[in-house]
DNA sequence: GTGAAAGCGCTAACAT
DNA sequence: ATGTTAGCGCTTTCAC
């Protein structure tokens, strides 16, 4: 059923029947209801590939993340998914595993499909190729969680925020904190994380910071009970993002640690499941579904009115942090301690 | 940077430009290198649009899902990412959050992005208007989760697999054992596995089947409470899904229960992140990464041969109880009770 | 092994 | 308010 089968049937033009799905308003009221029926009648849908290749326009919005593993990416996407539909455009993901080199494949493979434009969470804001090229070829981009004052990013401070979270726990006490990354290297996130964590403790006038990077997932628990086991441990735990934070808890389980009364842990991304856990985990919370939602609303606007989103048009929302069962006053014999 | 002009700069038609594409072989070899060149100088990729309306294949794949933020979905989708890549494909997502009207919707808008086929995770198979309209249209389809004898499904025997774990318990010294659930007649898989809970408890010779439905996720821990807080509490809980169980689980924390001493509490999906809870999840684990890509395969499969699955070609994969710290022996004075 | 040409379904400029 | 028509970029038959 193409558009010439419906003008047909209709008794008009191919033209008419393109105004009625498209400028509805230039059309006559009662040409336009009986285009509209006959379109019904047999089921017509204007084809996707002709009106792109027409109108240079597809209507597909390209996204490119980490995993769908990690439920701050899932929600993010969710966010996304949503504000696209609302605007009656669909979406295309693709995932990297976290494999720099994937980045710029899955932007190629985007492009390949002819998105109009692409939403990203990428390794480094600062080296990436991904970025570079679309940057180059002039396809619109928006960077999520990503923060670099060279590139459109909506993100959140989360260097303020880890500092700020270092002088909430002092205040309740703890002296002895370390903080739980994955690979700084590889992550900008995780290095301006570590900044504010660095911030804080100075400015806490605490002892220098220890820092437990984790370089692979699978060995996360072992690596934060090595230290929990350790004679002079820590007595609060920041973990740049929530699944490290759950990963520290059985951590200091295994290591016959309670959470919080002998340490505690706190996370970072505010996944949704964090508030279900027991004990709730503390975690300087992201609107994650907000970040993908005004993304997509730099992102289409630009695309709309034909130009790239600018540096200059990028957003910061609010985190906050959500004080979870799994953080409290530091124990009283460690207070004697410091 | 169109075929045309490549052909131009090659100096060659834009036939053979085609063909170093699509029908490498038939194109000599020096002819194929300078094409090959000259596109490569010019960052030629072909239009996908125009390709699409040629050739009448899209190479996308839709996929209907509940959300994305129950991780079971989330994994599966990231299968799907992983397979569909693989067969150079790309994946088009929509989301119904568990809205029975927004599956028609969500086929309805991908069918409108002219994709190739769909995958989808309907709330009940047997009376999916979703799955009616593309049967009806002949777009290619594939189930995935869901379970019915008409329609090509990836699935795992939840009934069988929730009957058998009954038993698992019952070995354990559970008599008295509830299963928890969410609506029932939103979800045709929630319903299978009671079937087997109920035959279950009915082979064990155990007394007759509770049944907690939680109508929202919003008030799960309310709901379970509830009946642990009751004078004859189960002493285990059978959840339809991972993250009831982590609701449960903080049920039972918030009755003064300790899991897995008092009660017992097992789930079903396997969600990667149940390995690394504390205490971790009993679940029956489903190979959601591979219900995925089964699906990717069976779909491509049928997609390319221009046909559709049937009912036929569905697939059963295996699932497996998890034991995780979630799920221990019955309480001895529960035991001396029954 | 390569080229010429038609046409996939649509939109938009132009004409009426 | 509606029609005519060119052409978006590609693949593929058919011819050579």
């Amino acid at each position: 059923m193409s558009i010439l089968d419906i003008a047909t049937q209709a008794g008009v033009s191919p033209a008419t029947v393109s105004r009625v799905f498209n400028l509805p308003d230039l059309v006559n009221e009662q040409t336009r209801q009986l285009v509209l029926e006959v379109a019904r009648e047999y089921g017509y849908r204007p084809n996707a590939s002709a009106r792109t290749l027409r109108t240079q326009r597809s209507r597909v919005i390209g996204v490119v993340l980490p995993t769908l593993t990690n439920p701050v990416f899932a929600e993010c996407l969710q966010g996304i998914t949503q504000a696209t539909a609302a605007h009656g455009y669909a979406i295309m993901p693709a995932t990297t595993e976290y494999k720099i080199e994937s980045e710029i494949e899955a932007v190629a493979q985007l492009q390949a499909f002819g998105v109009d434009g692409v939403l990203l969470v990428v390794s480094d804001a600062a080296t990436s190729q991904a970025v570079a090229r679309l940057r180059e070829q002039g396809t619109p981009y928006v960077l999520v969680y990503n923060r670099h004052p060279d590139h459109p990013c909506v993100s959140v401070e989360g260097e303020i925020a880890v500092r700020d979270l270092v002088h909430h726990l002092a205040q309740l006490g703890h002296s002895d904190i370390a903080m739980v990354c994955g690979q700084l290297k590889a992550s900008d996130r995780a290095q301006q994380r570590y900044a504010g964590f660095v911030a804080g403790m100075k400015k806490a006038r605490l002892k220098p910071a220890t820092l437990i990077e984790v370089p692979f997932v699978e060995t996360a628990i072992e690596n934060i009970s090595l230290v929990l086991s350790s004679s002079h441990r820590p007595t609060a735990l920041i973990c740049s993002n929530d699944l490290l934070a759950v990963r520290a808890i059985r951590a200091a389980h295994q290591c016959g640690l309670r959470v919080p009364q002998d340490v505690s842990v706190t996370g970072f991304d505010g996944i949704q499941l964090g508030r279900d856990l027991t004990p709730t985990l503390s975690t300087i919370a992201q609107p994650n579904g907000d970040m993908g939602r005004e993304g997509v609303q730099l992102l289409i606007t630009a695309i709309e009115s034909n130009s790239m989103p600018a540096s200059t048009d990028s957003i910061t929302l609010d985190h906050e942090f959500y004080r979870g069962e799994s953080c409290a006053q530091a124990p009283i014999n460690d207070c004697a301690n410091s």
